[in-house]
DNA sequence: AACGAAGTCAACCGCTAATTT
DNA sequence: GAAATTAGCGGTTGACTTCGT
């Protein structure tokens, strides 16, 4: 569908670092009018800057209650946890987290805990390839390599996770069922770290 | 000190879903 | 119900910083 020509296309917007004075201007136009209609926002609040870019910059980092860097080893474990049950649905993982937004938890996954699953993945890989090979062959079947990757540190979840749990009737923080899938899973989890 | 490689993270892009007209 | 608009998501990019040589 093409967008309504409103007389703006040809414009050419800000792009790149936000300054100071376009945070003040974005934070102070949405302090009176609200975060809503963000392309009304973009027009209004006096910023050359498309109404995604005001968005963004405003979820991950204006808003009240944003946590900025040091994640902690509790929230690395939840992060770890809800990425093996729901893959990388990074705005439900931070819906678990109070004040972490879907991009900082999507970065920190990228830079730093994938590095350490596909460390943890390849020596289990090794020795999951040597206990299971032979049982599988006298089966007639092969390794499962693939299957065994997704464990552990895949972008997708081992199963639908939407077959399993009405999305649609759970508020982005009200995930009781993630609370109690996690429960179920601590067991199995305080195992694995041991 | 200088340089390149690797790591980090803010921001953009393309797409789909949801909502409004 | 269809079309248009808006919101939101996840993948990717690129500028900047840090590290190693």
């Amino acid at each position: 569908m093409a967008p309504k020509n409103d007389g703006s296309a040809k414009r050419v917007m800000n792009k790149g670092a936000w300054t100071a004075e376009e945070d003040s201007k974005l934070s102070q136009y949405i302090e009176i009018h609200g975060a809503k209609r963000w392309k009304t926002i973009a027009a209004k609040s006096g910023l050359n800057r498309c109404g995604k870019s005001c968005r963004l910059r405003w979820l991950n980092y204006l808003r009240p209650n944003i946590k900025r860097g040091n994640i902690s080893d509790e929230e690395e474990d939840l992060i770890l946890r809800l990425h093996k049950l729901l893959g990388n649905r990074w705005s439900l993982i931070a819906g678990r987290l109070p004040g972490r937004t879907d991009n900082e938890i999507k970065n920190y996954w990228n830079s730093h805990l994938s590095k350490k699953i596909n460390q943890k993945q390849k020596t289990q890989e090794v020795s999951t390839v040597q206990e299971t090979t032979p049982q599988l062959k006298s089966q007639g079947m092969a390794p499962m390599k693939e299957e065994g990757a997704k464990i552990v540190g895949s972008s997708e979840p081992t199963f639908d996770v939407n077959e399993f749990f009405d999305f649609s009737a759970e508020g982005s923080s009200g995930l009781e069922w993630v609370n109690k899938f996690l429960e179920l899973d601590e067991d199995q989890w305080f195992t694995d770290k041991r």
